[in-house]
DNA sequence: CAGGTATATTCCGTTATAGGTATATACACG
DNA sequence: CGTGTATATACCTATAACGGAATATACCTG
């Protein structure tokens, strides 16, 4: 099967994600949206779909497209592995906003 | 310029930068610990210089080259838009988690 | 400055993939 | 059941990228 690394290095796939990000949707949908032909859409989405990043259910002649979740939580383990390389300036801002916020949150483990 | 997508979308280099992760190393230290050819090396290495993942400093006549974290923070910013989908069950985890271990944590803000 | 070590580059052949066009399948509805 | 709409697939071509082998460059040391 194709590595979720490679299914999201292509800038329309990206895109299709990027779209269901914010709500399920039909392929023509996406079609206009993203102004793309519709052979190249559905070629995506079998790529996405195969590699587990969607899945479909049916709505009469329309399929409509959602978001899954596991590919995208594997890259998301993957760039665990280098957040210390970036953590020190997010501390940095977190004890600014701590020091800013004078109102110190009862449960403060939740951001 | 390469995507920083497309180019961690080759598995060798994920390699390479997993073995950054822990240290700064020589091209010659990444070619023995990945059982990898010379020239493959320091191609993979010249696409992640080229697209900011990796610098390298000189010493003698080894070249040494650590993580740069611009092109990480990038893929983890689009990652953002979806950690919606997942992190209602990384709650679920982090409840049953705090649920198991009964000492409270008294700093609880710091993991 | 000669020889050795470390790294970079060039050249080449193979292969995978994206995009385009045409066509096929699925479903709805009169 | 025929026509229109929505989506999927097949086929083809061009291009980009990887890997291998050979070679070039850089730097150190005696």
């Amino acid at each position: 099967m194709e590595s979720a690394f490679t299914v999201i290095a292509e800038p329309s796939r990206r895109a299709i994600l990027h779209l269901l990000a914010s709500a399920e949707r039909s392929v023509g949908d996406i079609e206009e949206r993203l102004r793309m032909p519709q052979p190249s859409v559905s070629k995506h989405l079998r790529v996405l779909r195969e590699a587990g990043f969607v899945e479909s259910r049916v709505d009469a002649q329309r399929r409509l497209y959602r978001i899954r979740p596991e590919p995208l939580m594997e890259v998301d383990a993957w760039l665990a592995q280098f957040r210390r390389f970036w953590s020190v300036h997010v501390d940095a801002l977190e004890r600014h906003l701590d020091r800013m916020s004078q109102v110190p949150a009862k449960k403060g483990k939740k951001r």
